[in-house]
DNA sequence: AGCTAGCACTCTAACCAGGTGAGTGCTAGA
DNA sequence: TCTAGCACTCACCTGGTTAGAGTGCTAGCT
């Protein structure tokens, strides 16, 4: 149904009106693409596509623009990734140059991400290390609410409020003790199990007090993947024009609710291998029907047993697929590399080229 | 030079213009407030305001509009402090109703002020209070990087970065042996000194060493007010209209800037008693030379020692300052002392109403 | 069968009146 | 000191015209 030139003609009409913002018409085609055919032929081969559900035209007499199931096609088809330039590669280097803990890492992705890309950045925090376990803190909030902070070997700090019967500091500082002693050394799933052990030959009462406090650390054990998402970029909705316009507000309610983040990215984990895109309503979350994501994981599956973590970009659909991937790609896998260099221990001073 | 009748007038024309938001001119002033003199006579009123700077118009044949001049005039002198309606007051209460932690307060006031005024609003996090150190946790991070995380009896978890000569982990186990064992327990101030008297006796070689640390401790601790600040009722940006337009992309830039926002609260403590409004080019930061800030100070400043944060509101220059200012100032206050209620181990449940 | 040239047709965007009305400043009078 | 009246200005709306880009279709060419 569709032999090689209406693809063809399918990519060039993506690649210009992604470039020009306007619909693009038949003439301007073959001039532009060097297509050795007449506008008359190209015409046809647009209606064709546009039957196809392919190509759309605003009205009648207007040229085509893609749909999202045209862009789908392009990028399932067409994207030849575009290796990164030589400077882009250096920015990314020089970016992360000396990032220091995992906050500091994420932050600067979600910048360098934002300022390559020209679009919002995305970054999902790494799903903690399985790194042992080193101070477990319990502080008594008001009434019956007790936090409790776990402080990895690597670092990270994880809190969470945990309900229980009231107790006194005395209480507290007892607990305290009885926890620490229990976990701290043992990585997250061992310290969970034993301190389930002691818990078990408790009396009822102390383990009903008790229960809430290891469950909370359980949790945060067992989280195989982190809530958090840290956004870059934001200013670039207002920057770059007519382009985001009607994107503004519900990407901006998006990002105000981190849910919506995490459910954008979730998804990426789908294909493991490169860079997931779900364009304009692909998304299921329909505010954003306008707008695409491209995304990536970035931890390296291989050492897997810590779960995932993705990064990514969103924009308007009209945005160009092939350098937003590659740009995406380099820098997830470059994160990737960094941060697990940064927890085996290691100083990351140089990175040499990308492989595709 | 200004009577009282131009001084109605010009709080007129504010008044009408930020409802409206389209210059007015006589005729609708007389009309709309009951002034009893002519158009003619107004015309001549408002004459005098322009040349006086407090009006401008657009063009010629066009209404008057205030200046930031104007506004400022009429936000010390006419501003009557509206009351909150019941609504509101059952707002803030309930909003809060249930809140743990501090985290979750400032989250949740963020959102309140965001939804009551529909401006951004930011909210400093609070000073660390100065309760005991409970616990401090050192992490070796990559080359000469040390973590230091210290938590505090209110449950807050502070960290930073200190870099330091290289140290194994049996050094950290030792250091950090060492630095909980003097700090843990203390206030902050009394902890520095503590730190700082043992690191005196210890020789030149331990002291180059474990003086990043503990000065890292002393800046958190010593740290008056925080850096942080959470934004909230980003998406009003877009939501609200024209109104917006040109402020989003400064606005968002600033977001984006933390420090900006910081600097934009940090005025407020000159007036300690109330509310602090910055209007238009009043602010230093030029970009927003279109936007007005109202906020407060809400730690109670009878229990200083503490340092002081605040919280507000920004918007276009073109506000409802009277209840703006009321909405900040009511939720400053309660906000306030719902922490003070709760760092004091209270359980705060019900508020009465708000005393002006 | 596929491509091209030509032509009539459609629709938007831009431009250019001209009219309308809100609002002003000024002057003269109460 | 205020008011009434009047001439003037200027944004904005309306409607009609034009220019141009782009299409679809048909007929002819390879």
């Amino acid at each position: 149904m569709l032999d090689d030139r209406k693809l063809e003609v399918l990519g060039a009409v993506v690649v210009d009106y992604v470039q020009s913002r306007e619909p693009v018409g038949s003439r301007a085609l073959v001039e532009r693409h060097h297509l050795d055919v007449s506008p008359a032929t190209i015409r046809n081969d647009m209606a064709v596509l546009e039957e196809e559900g392919y190509l759309t035209q605003p009205h009648t007499s207007a040229g085509r623009v893609p749909t999202d199931k045209g862009y789908r096609l392009f990028v399932d088809k067409l994207a030849s990734v575009k290796p990164l330039s030589v400077a882009e590669r250096r920015a990314i280097g020089s970016f992360m140059q000396g990032a220091v803990g995992v906050d500091d890492v994420v932050a600067r992705t979600a910048r360098l991400l934002a300022q390559l890309t020209h679009h919002v950045a995305i970054v999902q925090y790494p799903a903690p290390a399985p790194a042992e376990l080193r101070h477990i803190e319990l502080v008594r909030l008001a009434a019956g609410h007790l936090l409790v902070i776990v402080i990895r070997a690597t670092g990270e700090v994880d809190q969470r409020v945990a309900e229980c019967p009231d107790m006194d500091e005395a209480d507290v500082t007892v607990l305290r003790g009885w926890v620490n002693g229990a976990a701290v050394g043992l990585t997250p799933g061992r310290a969970v199990e034993e301190l389930r052990r002691l818990l078990a030959t408790l009396d009822p009462a102390g383990r009903r007090r008790l229960a809430p406090v290891v469950e909370s650390i359980a949790e945060m054990a067992g989280a195989s993947t982190s809530e958090r998402v840290v956004v870059g970029g934001v200013p670039n909705l207002a920057r770059f024009g007519v382009e985001y316009e009607a994107l503004i507000e519900p990407l901006l309610e998006a990002i105000e609710e981190q849910v919506v983040l995490l459910r954008l990215l979730g998804e990426s984990a789908r294909d493991n291998a490169g860079v997931y895109v779900r364009i304009g309503a692909e998304n299921e979350y329909t505010p954003l029907r306008e707008t695409s994501v491209v995304s990536s994981v970035y931890t390296p599956l291989a050492s897997s047993e810590g779960g995932y973590a993705s990064l990514g970009v969103v924009g308007p659909t009209r945005m160009d697929y092939p350098s937003t991937m590659a740009t995406v790609r380099a820098v997830a896998r470059y994160v990737g590399r960094f941060l697990g260099a940064q927890t085996a221990d290691l100083d990351v001073t140089c990175w040499g080229h990308d492989e595709h």
